[in-house]
DNA sequence: AACAAAAATGCAAGCGTTTTTATGAAAATT
DNA sequence: AATTTTCATAAAAACGCTTGCATTTTTGTT
């Protein structure tokens, strides 16, 4: 029935002061004599009184809970992302309300005016893409928003990212001057504005400074799945790619098993670079060369941004490049 | 300042009704006149009127919100169980507080008094071992509990897990009966309930009924952790091992790199049976025979279950075991 | 047409806090 | 000693909704 029977009002009679008074100690409220602070705090002790989130929320229009929208809690991408977003909101006081997208247009609005309702006191978005509709709320509402590992052409919320592009043209870079002539591109949908307009530019321009023509049919986008890398061998040296840049791990994985499994040698016959450094690029034989990018940070990062938005300080910049890394494993030269 | 503006009162005056209606046309309370509704619903729609959750918390003492205790998101264990549960959390109408405990007793404690104070409806908790203050916790509070993959001997609680002795005792007798005499039994710590008394249990009941003498020496426990298992070939080899049932991917994965990185050959050599089933056995090359927990499924029955409990339905049986399988794949003859 | 029963609606009291305003007591000032 | 200022506390009004009960309207019955 009751989940919980004592109310500040309990504790206020039994301390023989008013709600008021109770509140102030509650909250630390530096109006209160030591002395009645001190009752106040060992009736509240006694009873084990816990103030309600819901009634204080109600009164204080704060919830001390953030939204986190994320496209799919297992796949450890964002997973990492979600850690560090969860640990500094801890460290803040805050609570993560987190809600599977699955990158769903439809089910991201749905989501997103749920945890309206639950008057969140601000909202974290990861995913592929922003759409439309969801920037348009974005901007519409008062609530304080940061994309994590997502971006935002328009950079009109607050941002974590690492520099795409700067990274795709580096590892791309090093590819070529390795000796690969025929570096292919391995991406996700080509809808999604990182891969287009980031990680690809940074390829074009790689392929550019080493005057090296751009051929569409090393270009390939597929699924961000184990399955869809398996079987692009076939394609790849048919092509005759001697080396990719691919933008997901488990993408890579697939790619690299794809290859091993019909003889292929890596990194002899066929290099590979991959982009987030996740465990599995240890995990696998020969281990993969990763671009990496400090999950963990960028969703530690993006949170203490938007603890600031919440707490209305001054934003130097809202729109936070953190830096990249490559890690040179077994599958390059 | 102002998250939303637009209340209920609004609503009601504009549509020249009362706040009760309103209510109760947004609440789908069948007593309202057909008409009265649409002309509600079509102010309602006008305005852009969104319930504010918190004070209707307040009101109805249901937040429609459940507490989800997790020892680490970026398992991608716990993380496939975190999936199912929002799914079906979704699927009912709840939101998920997803808070991180580390497994620490500690953080558990403080994390579990915030979401009680947030007044959350039910809580799932999951975690390696049930500390003895948890446990006295979820007794002590009207808050319903399910654990998800996670054992309470006292069964006290509502739990989904598979029924862990018999897997184990199920590959264990597996590995012996294809020829090993000497099987490692390799988990994490021996602390944890789930290990000691299931799992080795389970392990110690295959060697019985083959009639193999139980050798301390062949029990490693450890971290769950890939470099724990990397490291774990020199002593494997020494006392002659020539198969392991472990309990965790990641911790077999290094067991199978470790073992190949030193001229070992699996199966030939040295046989893996794993627990978990995640992608990582699909990702390692021999690919690793598993058993198979539905760990999508585990979230999603917990979740459900957990509605029925907050719903105050009858339930048959709160203490659920799902069926588990076996893998197999290119670790295991 | 009159009345009873049922359906629709309104009223108002909560829900458990925070917060503004008022008040009384103590301390400081003259 | 009178008066002002400061400090501590209390009283009470929100916050935006649900819900039990009372009231009004509609429907059905004779």
């Amino acid at each position: 029935m009751d989940k919980q029977t004592i109310t500040i009002y309990d504790v206020a009679r039994e301390a023989n002061v008013s709600m008021a008074t109770v509140s102030r100690v509650v909250n630390g409220n530096p109006n209160v004599k030591p002395a009645t602070r001190q009752r106040v705090l060992k009736v509240i002790e006694e009873l084990d009184y816990r103030p309600n989130a819901v009634a204080r929320g109600l009164a204080s229009k704060k919830t001390t809970t953030v939204g986190v929208i994320i496209p799919d809690v297992s796949n450890i991408f964002f997973a990492s992302l979600a850690r560090g977003i969860d640990d500094v909101a801890t460290m803040y006081k805050y609570n993560i309300i987190l809600a599977n997208s699955d990158e769903s247009g439809q089910k991201e609005v749905q989501v997103l005016n749920n945890l309206l309702a639950k008057q969140v006191d601000g909202l974290i978005y990861m995913g592929h893409t922003l759409s439309d509709d969801v920037r348009a709320k974005f901007s519409r509402s008062k609530t304080p928003v940061v994309l994590a590992g997502t971006i935002d052409p328009d950079e009109q919320v607050g941002s974590v990212n690492i520099d795409y592009k700067e990274a795709s043209r580096f590892v791309v870079d090093k590819l070529v001057k390795d000796g690969n002539e025929k570096v292919a591109f391995i991406s996700g949908s080509m809808d999604y504005s990182i891969n287009r307009d980031y990680r690809l530019e940074g390829y074009k321009a790689a392929l550019k400074e080493n005057h090296l023509p751009y051929d569409e049919s090393l270009i390939f986008a597929t699924d961000y799945s184990y399955k869809a890398g398996e079987s692009l061998w076939a394609k790849l040296t048919a092509i005759g790619a001697t080396a990719a840049y691919v933008v997901d791990d488990e993408l890579a994985v697939g790619v690299l098993n794809g290859m091993l499994d019909h003889g292929m040698s890596v990194p002899e016959d066929f290099q590979i670079i991959t982009s987030n450094n996740t465990i599995l690029t240890e995990m696998v034989r020969p281990k993969l060369t990763s671009i990496s990018q400090p999950l963990y940070d960028m969703g530690a990062v993006a949170m203490r941004l938007l603890t600031k938005m919440m707490n209305k300080e001054e934003i130097e910049e809202k729109t936070i490049l953190l830096p990249y890394d490559m890690i040179e494993r077994n599958s390059t030269n």
